[in-house]
DNA sequence: GTCTATAGAGAGATAGAC
DNA sequence: GTCTATCTCTCTATAGAC
């Protein structure tokens, strides 16, 4: 899960100063183009040809900083799912009671997946594509967020001696995130007149506090 | 929306009793194959060959019921989305108070995807691929769910005349729509060993008691 | 690093026999 | 109704020049 894996080195040897920056830069366009474009079509309908040309460079190209088509997927993955545990792992691990951290949590995911509405179309795709023998690419992709989920139960588990509400925690977590995704993808094309608008602050902020509250209830119900 | 349109008359003329009878099931086994593959896969992914070998025939001849891979996906979606039509539209449409009756849509919507798993992924997949853009298909079958939507905000107006909960409804639905489908969809691969159970029944009957749930304060509050 | 050129594999669509 | 055969196009991957 290495958000920037830069790691060509600072030059192979008696590097010039700008000899990494652009293969830097053309790779991290690469990726830019390619998450949007795998999130919009789908790994299948993406066509190399289309990230390609938007970064500027030739289709043959891409074999310099990616072995082949999946190569750069999991790189998309590796980037975008990295992103969102940068956001939210800190404010889970951080201090004050397990519950309110979870809160919290879920309203920064909200916010961030507002943000990052490509994340919202990669996650629809992958547990699409989920099916009981085919794992998505996803899994390979997801330890450090079961490591999370778990660290918090066991927390709350101390925390809070009185017995825990019996949530099953993925059951918790699965129906946010569904939930949210759904709409930052869908309501684009669900509000008639403004085409392009990825989502109106109203409508996320609705959607954030109704999403705090369900995992509010959950926690403490039962 | 024709759940079934087998309008190629009964038999063009003089017909025998089952001549017609053996193109409709091979129609209606291509059609299911194909939900469940194009379901699994995705439109881009879905080979054609797949479809035609699960049902035991050749892929040339599905073109003698489907004109080509668009109309065949065109035809999946008018069926799967005509059954759920089919199953919401009753209760919606019945007597009673507009918020109990939505209540128990909610929860005979969650009942209906669980059962039928191939609409979960078709849905998750048709929302990723909606694009300020690309239209998806589903668009276009979604008229007769937005009228249900439309009249019953109509109708809970006139019923209860104090202020309506200023809900967006189509958030609420996005919501409620995203976190069924995505459950239904996950579920079985989050949970670790059990491959192959669809949903267990207790995990969808919280869910499904926790969307009511949901429906019912969105309704009620503010 | 990026290009041109091409190999090689599918996959959808079509024609026409049975 | 279903099949075989084939056409044609598209896309990925690779080889090698600059």
């Amino acid at each position: 899960m290495d958000q920037d894996s830069e790691d060509q080195g600072t030059s192979t040897s008696s590097g010039r100063a700008n000899t990494r920056s652009r293969s830097a830069r053309t790779r991290a366009a690469l990726l830019a183009a390619a998450e949007e474009i795998f999130a919009e079509r789908g790994f299948a309908a993406t066509r190399l040809e289309a990230v390609a040309s938007r970064v500027g460079i030739r289709r043959a190209s891409i074999v310099y900083y990616f072995k082949d088509k999946e190569a750069l997927y999991e790189a998309v993955l590796d980037r975008v799912l990295g992103g969102l545990l940068h956001a939210i792992e800190p404010v889970l691990s951080g201090p004050g009671p397990p519950g309110d951290r979870i809160e919290t949590a879920v309203a920064t995911w909200v916010d961030y997946v507002g943000e990052h509405p490509s994340l919202a179309r990669i996650l629809l795709r992958e547990v699409a594509d989920a099916a009981p023998d085919r794992h998505p690419a996803l899994l390979r992709h997801m330890e450090p967020f079961r490591n999370l989920v778990r660290d918090q139960v066991v927390e709350r588990d101390d925390f809070d001696g009185s017995q825990l509400a019996p949530i099953d925690p993925l059951n918790m977590a699965s129906t946010v995130v569904g939930a949210t995704v759904f709409l930052v993808a869908a309501m684009p094309f669900l509000v008639p007149n403004r085409a392009i608008s990825p989502l109106s602050p109203e409508h996320l902020a609705a959607h954030r506090d109704e999403m705090v509250r369900v995992v509010r209830r959950l926690l403490t119900a039962n």
